[in-house]
DNA sequence: CTATGTACATTGTTATGCTATGTATATAGT
DNA sequence: ACTATATACATAGCATAACAATGTACATAG
């Protein structure tokens, strides 16, 4: 029941949580949807499906967080390739302020 | 443009976050709705609309998570305690690991 | 030739925050 | 007496996002 209420928690938490992660990523350079994927798998542990990531990032371009850009491989399949836009620069600074003034309230909650 | 980004993305991290500082506060003893609106304005500054707290408390009952017990007033309406179950005490565990490994995982990606 | 890995994408389901609205009691201000 | 505000609980409908399932396509190892 305990592991039940974590699975469906957890999930939850990711919406927003995400993002988060993805646009932190996303400051160290440029990556393409499936190294994100694995990125993030090394970074957190997370494991995040596909039908997840490539609709988020489809919002981010949407909304002006992100832009992409297709390049082609030697061999295989292309890959697109985004990075931050400088609005997307300043959300993560944002975001960053916010994620900390929360994680400082659990702080004193569990006090 | 950033700030309606943020605006909507710290709506979307409430998703799951809430129920763990909710989970937080309760693990201090009993509380009932409207003052854990209190509460949670004074720890965290977080604005909880009632239509978002009642339906996660009832929620969370019916999960097994709190429990709750009406108290009458000598003056004015009724109250609502809840308190955590045993089960809620070991949700809130598995919630501070998951929390402090997500944490951790972020810090990593920052660096 | 089959399985696995790489790489992108969409559809439908489910869960949750939030606005709006409703009910009811108590108190302070004009 | 009337109005506004605070206390206290609750529900209906909307928007958003994670995820499983599914699909397409190329490459390589057994």
């Amino acid at each position: 029941m305990i592991e039940e209420f974590i699975a469906k928690w957890s999930s939850q938490v990711k919406k927003g949580t995400l993002s988060y992660i993805v646009i932190s990523v996303l400051e160290k350079g440029e990556f393409y949807g499936y190294d994100l994927i694995e990125q993030i798998k090394q970074y957190t542990k997370l494991e995040v499906a596909e039908g997840t990531l490539y609709p988020l990032l489809n919002r981010l371009k949407k909304q002006g967080v992100v832009e992409s850009k297709w390049v082609e491989q030697t061999s295989g399949i292309p890959r697109k390739y985004y990075h931050l836009t400088e609005d997307g620069k300043q959300v993560a600074k944002a975001m960053d302020l916010y994620w900390e003034e929360l994680n400082h309230s659990l702080v004193k909650i569990k006090q």
